[in-house]
DNA sequence: TGAATAGTGTCTCTGAGACAATATCGT
DNA sequence: ACGATATTGTCTCAGAGACACTATTCA
């Protein structure tokens, strides 16, 4: 079979310059979530929980000392979840997490080097294999305690275009200090068009377009916590309801009715024969991540 | 502020060389979707409504004469939403639509040519624009007709690493023929991972991996069809109740209840004053696109 | 008049929200 | 016994599924 030119595909391909186009580079990085315990002061209090982010910090320009996302550029022969999950790897050492593609980020100019584009992946890291690495080797890391809310609510009625602006302030918290953003999720919708957009208002201390991310990570999140069992993989291999519970609580930021949890919940645990102990107060059954279904 | 090589960010950005690293071509393809009235025999019966995907016939190696989705690479002063909506507009004509990131595939060797990720989209079309553009200065374009179908489900329990995969007949049929593709699915979990995957096992007559990314089109859009209005952005601007649950139902491939649909639908749509005339039948009014909300 | 679709009524069942009551441990 | 959490019960209300019924037009 011959083309327009007349060559055959072998021909084609042997002709072929790669170099014809200018290309960008691909990062693949990382929102990676954890829910730890707060160590407690009360004597026969639970814990409570806190949900937190691995950040870096940069040793480099550009945004030297500024606090980035893990990440790195996918090197020719792999894929970009193979790219995340190395990255994964090597900055935390665990392997085998739930790993899930969030979305692509190509703005122009967000990286002032070069053309850039963030392949964003989540991943999700229960609190018990957090604890293997806690003195990581990279004494630049650390784990920021996530705080993201909402601020103010607008609409706008423009030219048949309704744009509905949702601004959140995003605090990011850890011994290295605190880092603030605010970031404002635009939701368009016109007589055909649609579609939800994300920008950085202010930014004090997080590199790159990376706040954005870190806010589009959350939301996705928090949406897909209702219907799916992505919270189970935030949990470590034994846990009680009232744990569950309270990653829920502490990710959606709000208070949920003990009954009415168990209930959702009870489809994506197993029972298991265990139950907590010396714990100043009755002791609950442990479950386990449920497999079948 | 001096970085470890003693340089400040100007001058390292001076001495940046942007062609250390190899660079991938990425590419914005699109999976366009509209559903239109199949022309319909009987005398007062409604149309049938067709779900439908535009693809265009590549006039050069590789995949010669094979049917791949209309798309192009990203330009360095665009982002891939932008480069999304040009093609978009290049190929339909069409502006201001329901534009959708869906996700970036990057598997290796998914292009012969050289290294190219896919930053893949998802658009939705009225079936009023469409008419515009019939005739179109491509004589490569088609709009396949669209039937996806579930073949079959399997699971499987492989040391502790429960797999289910579903099996997927997809299937575009339009005047210059047919075009086959079975997709499987993979949904796996263990004890703490978890992920999807889409393998492509037959193909015939698409080019490079467009089957699983029109598949995996196909599933976003079913699954948030039922809590988005997504489906209204396939309406042209005035349409009836029936219309659009013919919408749901043929992109679903299933029926759906007339008085559970109109109760779940009435969110979407605001009544206008009209009503459809001369139909054989009771003329029913016509609805169009809530803005509000 | 009848074919065909438009639109409404209502019964049931399920699931979430809300609140209350009981159970059990460790000190 | 008491503080604290664990676990279950149940009332109510909203929404989905299912089926049946009435309404209206045009050929």
């Amino acid at each position: 079979m011959r083309d327009g030119n007349g060559l055959t595909e072998r021909e084609f391909m042997e002709r072929y310059k790669a170099e014809d186009y200018e290309r960008p580079s691909v990062a693949a990085d990382m929102v990676i979530f954890t829910v730890t315990d707060r160590s407690e002061d009360n004597y026969r209090k639970l814990p409570e929980k806190e949900m937190r982010v691995l950040l870096i910090q940069r040793g480099g320009h550009p945004f030297l000392g500024k606090w980035a996302l893990p990440g790195g550029f996918v090197r020719p022969n792999e894929t970009t979840e193979q790219a995340a999950a190395r990255e994964l790897q090597e900055e935390t050492g665990v392997r085998n997490v739930y790993l899930e593609q969030l979305y692509t980020f190509s703005d122009i100019g967000r990286d002032p080097r070069t053309w850039v584009m963030s392949c964003s992946y989540m991943a999700l890291i229960d609190s018990s294999q957090l604890r293997l690495k806690a003195g990581d080797d990279a004494a630049n890391a650390a784990w920021f305690k996530v705080s993201y809310r909402q601020l103010s609510e607008r609409k706008e009625l423009l030219a048949g275009r309704r744009t509905s602006f949702r601004r959140h302030e995003l605090k990011l918290s850890s011994d290295h200090g605190e880092l603030t953003a605010v970031v404002e999720r635009a939701m368009t919708s016109s007589e055909a068009t649609s579609g939800t957009s994300f920008t950085v208002l202010f930014n004090d201390g997080l590199a790159f377009d990376h706040a954005k991310l870190i806010a589009y990570a959350i939301e996705r999140l928090r949406g897909k916590l209702n219907y799916t069992d992505l919270a189970v993989h935030l949990m470590p291999e034994l846990f009680t309801m009232t744990e569950l519970q309270q990653v829920y609580e502490v990710i959606l930021d709000k208070e949920l009715l003990k009954p009415a949890f168990r209930r959702k919940a009870a489809d994506l645990v197993e029972e298991s024969d265990q139950y907590t102990e010396n714990a100043g107060h009755r002791p609950s059954r442990l479950y386990r991540r449920k497999q079948e279904e």
